[in-house]
DNA sequence: AGCACGCCGACT
DNA sequence: GTCGGCGTGCTC
C-alpha cells in the first residue's frame, strides 16, 4: 500500500473524547504495535492539535487488512498519520466496564468518545508524572466498633436474610424515610466483602453527604473510597489507580462511578433509586440506576435499589417479578414519623409584610419552635430576590436575551439573572420598552425570603439568626461550610433554602420543616410530575424530627387536594396514589407501560427548527408505515406498538439562543424504538443536520 | 467539543 | 483602511 512506510506496520482504530460518532485510523510502529490494545490509551494528532485517544481494537498489522478494511483504510492512506505517544498501553478499561460501555453506547445512541470519557476520564492523563502522594494520616480501625448484625431490628434483619440468601439479583429494598437501609447496606457490604469481593454505592449527590461516606468508614472499618465530580484531577487519578489495583474495596460515587473500574464486583447498592439525578441530562444521556442493573447482570452480583418512594419503573419490575422486594415500615431507633400539615394558602390568612406566600400560622409555628430552642428548614424552590421586574406603566417584564424565561432579580449581586443559561445584565433602572421609572419586582426567592423571615423572626424573638443555602451559596466552598456548620452547632436558627438541601442532612434538632409553595413541583405539563412531587415532598418531610423530638411539615399550596399532597396526610392511601397513578399511565401507554425516546431539534431561527423537526417526523411516520405494511408477517410493528408525537415546541421553547422542538416515540417495546431511533439518525446524517437523542428522558428538559 | 477559516461592524 | 464578531465545517 502506497503511502505506508516499512517503520509504521501497524494501526490502530481510536476514537477521541468529542461528541463524534467516527472512529479513526493512526499508524504504529512495531513496539507500539505489540503493546496497544483495546482500553489503550494513546496521544494522536487531531486536526490542527492533538487529542488524547481511546483505542477501540487491539492493533493490527497493516498486512493483515482484509479488502474491505484496506479500501477503507486506503481512502485515509493520504490522511494517515502515526500516533504521537502510548499515554498507557495498559488498558484502562476493565473488561466488564467495557461491556456495559458498549452496551451504554448502543442504548443510548451516545458517541463512543462521549460514553469512553466517562469511563476513563481524560483528566486521568492529564501530565505524565504520577500524582505526589498526599500525606494523609493513617485511619485507625476500631473493629470493636463496626457494624454488627445484631444491630438490626426484625425488619432489616428480614430484608438482609432475604437477599443473602439468594445473593445476585436485583432487590428493591423499599425503606419509609429513617427506616435504616444504611444498616441494611451495611450489613450487605460486610457480606460480600467477606466473599473477597467489592462494594460499589451510588448516591445522587456526594458534595452533601460526608455523613455516609464516615459511616461507611466506621461501619466497615475498611478503606472507602469517594468519587464525585468535584475531585482534583491529582485525588481522581490515585483513586483510580486505588481502585484499579484492587486497594479500594468499597467505593461512594455520583452516576459516573457506575463507570468505574472496581474488580470482584459482589454488590452494588443504588440508594435513592428515584432520584432523577441519576439521569445524566446532557452529551451522554444515561440513567445511572439503570445501567448498575446492567452492570449487575454482567459482573454477576447483587444490585439493591433502596428508596422510600421507589420509582414506579422500579416497582412496575417487581410486579413482573423481575425484581424482588424488602421492606422496611418503621423508623429506625427512637425517632417518629412527622406529622405534615397542608396549609391552603387560598384561605389560611396571610402574613403581608414578606415576598412570599406566607401564612400567619405558618409564621406562628415558626415562631413556637424556635421559641422551644428547636430548628427549622424553610424551602423555596427559586433562587435570587424576586422572579422578574414588571413595569408598573406598560406591564413589560425583563426576559433572557436567549432564553424563553424572566431574568430574576438578584439584589445582593445587584444583577438580573437568567436561571437557565447564566445571563447577567445590570438592574435596570426604567423601562426598555416606555421608559417608565416603575418597575416592580414580582415573586419572591430565597433571598428576599432569608431577608424577609429574619426580619418577622428577630421581632418576635430577638437575636434569631437565619441563613440561606442554594446554588448562589455554593460557588464559594467556604460560604457554604459557613452556613452549614452555623445551622449544624445552633448559631443559626433557621436555614432558608432550595430544594438543593433535602438531601442526606441530617440535622436532629430540626423539629419543623416549611414548603412555601408546593404547587411549582406539580404544576407543569409532565406524565411524571404527581409521583416527582410526592417522592421531593416525602424527602423533604424526612428532614423533620430526625432526633427525639417528632417533626412537624408544613406545605403551603394554592391545590390542597391535588393528589400527591393528599397522600402525604393520608399516609395509608400511598397503596391507593400509586395504582392511581399505575392506571394513569397505563391508559395512555406511558412508561413504565412504554418505553420513550425523544428527538430534539435545536435551530438559531425558530422556523427553521420547527420545518426541519416536521420533515423528520414526516420521514419517521412513513417509515413506520411502511415497515407496518412490510413487516406484519414478523410482528415486529404494528400501529398500536409505535406512536410517532409530535413534533412539538420543548418545555423550554428557546435555550441558549436556541428554538427547540421535540419529536417523542412512544413504543411497546425497546426494539422497535431503537430502530425508528436508526432511521432517525439515518435521516440526520443525509440531511446533515444534528438531532439530539434522548432514550428514556426524566422530564422536560 | 475544539479550533480553524470566512465574511460584516467599531476603532488605534 | 484593519481587528474581531462568532457562523459553519472538519478532524485518520
Amino acid at each position: 500500500m502506497a503511502g505506508i512506510d516499512l517503520f509504521h506496520r501497524f494501526f490502530v482504530d481510536v476514537v477521541v473524547p468529542r461528541p463524534v460518532y467516527s472512529s479513526y485510523s493512526y499508524l504504529v510502529d512495531d513496539n507500539q504495535g505489540a503493546v496497544l490494545k483495546r482500553g489503550s490509551v494513546v496521544r494522536v494528532p487531531f486536526g490542527r492539535g492533538t487529542s488524547l485517544a481511546y483505542v477501540i481494537d487491539d492493533a493490527k498489522p497493516v498486512a493483515e487488512l482484509e479488502s474491505t478494511e484496506l479500501a477503507k483504510l486506503a481512502n485515509w492512506q493520504a490522511k494517515l498519520k502515526p500516533i504521537l505517544e502510548v499515554v498507557s498501553a495498559e488498558s484502562v478499561v476493565l473488561p466488564e466496564v467495557w461491556k456495559l460501555a458498549v452496551w451504554a453506547r448502543d442504548y443510548y445512541f451516545a458517541p463512543w468518545g462521549d460514553v469512553l470519557s466517562v469511563a476513563a476520564p481524560s483528566a486521568l492523563f492529564k501530565g505524565t508524572k504520577s500524582p505526589r502522594k498526599k500525606k494523609t494520616k493513617p485511619v485507625e480501625y476500631d473493629l470493636q466498633n463496626r457494624h454488627e448484625l445484631s444491630k438490626l431490628n426484625d425488619e432489616q434483619r428480614t430484608a438482609y436474610d432475604t437477599i443473602t440468601a439468594d445473593w445476585g439479583k436485583v432487590t428493591l429494598l423499599e425503606g419509609v424515610t429513617g427506616s435504616g437501609k444504611t444498616e441494611v447496606y451495611l450489613s450487605l457490604a460486610r457480606k460480600a466483602l467477606d466473599q473477597g469481593k467489592t462494594v460499589l454505592i451510588l448516591v445522587p449527590e456526594i458534595a452533601l453527604t460526608p455523613q455516609l461516606h464516615e459511616r461507611f468508614i466506621r461501619g466497615l472499618q475498611v478503606p472507602v473510597g469517594l468519587w464525585h465530580s468535584v475531585l482534583a484531577d491529582g485525588e481522581r487519578k490515585r483513586q483510580f489507580q486505588q481502585l484499579f489495583s484492587g486497594e479500594i474495596r468499597v467505593l461512594i460515587g455520583v452516576r459516573s462511578s457506575v463507570f468505574a473500574p472496581i474488580r470482584d464486583l459482589g454488590l452494588i447498592i443504588v440508594d435513592e433509586e428515584h432520584d432523577t439525578t441519576y439521569k445524566q441530562e446532557d452529551r451522554f444521556r444515561y440513567h445511572s440506576r439503570d445501567l448498575a442493573v446492567v452492570r449487575g447482570k454482567i459482573s454477576g452480583c447483587e444490585v439493591v435499589l433502596g428508596s422510600a418512594t421507589p420509582s414506579l419503573e422500579t416497582r412496575q419490575r417487581v410486579i413482573e417479578k423481575k425484581y424482588r422486594r424488602c421492606v422496611l415500615t418503621k423508623r429506625f431507633g427512637e425517632s417518629v414519623m412527622p406529622i405534615i400539615d397542608i396549609v391552603d394558602l387560598s384561605v389560611e390568612p396571610r402574613v403581608e409584610t414578606i415576598r412570599a406566600p406566607f401564612a400567619e400560622r405558618t409564621l406562628q409555628e415558626l415562631i413556637d419552635t424556635i421559641k422551644r430552642g428547636e430548628q427549622a428548614m424553610v424551602f423555596l424552590n427559586r433562587r435570587g430576590f424576586a422572579a422578574f421586574l414588571i413595569c408598573e406603566d406598560c406591564g413589560e417584564t425583563t426576559n433572557c436575551p436567549h432564553c424563553s424565561i424572566s431574568l430574576a432579580v438578584h439584589f445582593r449581586a445587584k444583577e438580573m439573572r437568567c436561571h437557565l443559561c447564566g445571563h447577567s445584565e445590570a438592574i435596570p433602572s426604567h423601562c426598555e420598552k416606555c421608559r417608565g421609572v416603575s418597575l416592580s419586582p414580582e415573586g419572591a426567592g430565597t433571598e428576599s425570603l432569608e431577608d424577609d423571615i429574619e426580619k418577622l423572626m428577630t421581632e418576635a424573638i430577638p437575636g434569631t439568626k437565619v441563613v440561606r443555602l442554594d446554588r448562589d451559596q455554593m460557588t464559594s466552598a467556604t460560604r457554604l461550610e459557613t452556613a452549614l456548620s452555623s445551622f449544624r452547632n445552633g448559631e443559626s436558627q433557621i436555614l432558608v433554602g432550595t430544594q438543593m438541601l433535602v438531601k442526606g442532612h441530617d440535622f436532629p434538632n430540626v423539629t419543623l420543616v416549611v414548603v412555601v409553595l408546593a404547587d411549582s413541583l406539580f404544576r407543569f405539563p409532565d406524565f411524571r410530575a404527581a409521583e416527582r412531587a410526592y417522592q421531593i415532598l416525602t424527602q423533604v418531610s424526612g428532614r423533620a424530627g430526625r432526633g427525639k423530638t417528632s417533626g412537624r411539615v408544613l406545605i403551603q399550596t394554592f391545590c390542597p387536594e391535588h393528589p400527591a399532597l393528599e397522600v402525604l396526610t393520608h399516609p395509608e392511601g400511598v397503596a391507593q396514589f400509586i395504582a392511581d397513578e399505575q392506571e394513569a399511565r397505563q391508559i395512555l401507554s406511558y412508561p413504565p407501560f412504554s418505553r420513550l425516546a425523544r428527538i430534539r431539534i435545536e435551530k438559531v431561527e425558530k422556523a427553521e427548527a420547527e420545518k426541519l423537526a416536521e420533515s423528520l417526523g414526516d420521514a419517521l411516520t412513513r417509515w413506520v408505515k411502511n415497515n407496518v405494511v412490510e413487516q406484519e408477517t414478523t410482528a415486529i410493528f404494528s400501529s398500536r406498538t409505535i406512536e410517532i408525537l409530535g413534533p412539538s415546541e420543548a418545555f423550554i421553547e428557546r435555550l441558549k439562543g436556541l428554538y427547540r422542538f421535540d419529536i417523542t416515540i412512544k413504543s411497546a417495546e425497546i426494539s422497535p424504538l431503537q430502530k425508528l431511533l436508526r432511521v432517525a439518525g439515518q435521516w440526520a446524517d443525509s440531511a446533515q443536520e444534528t438531532i439530539i437523542i434522548d432514550v428514556d428522558p426524566s422530564g422536560l428538559g
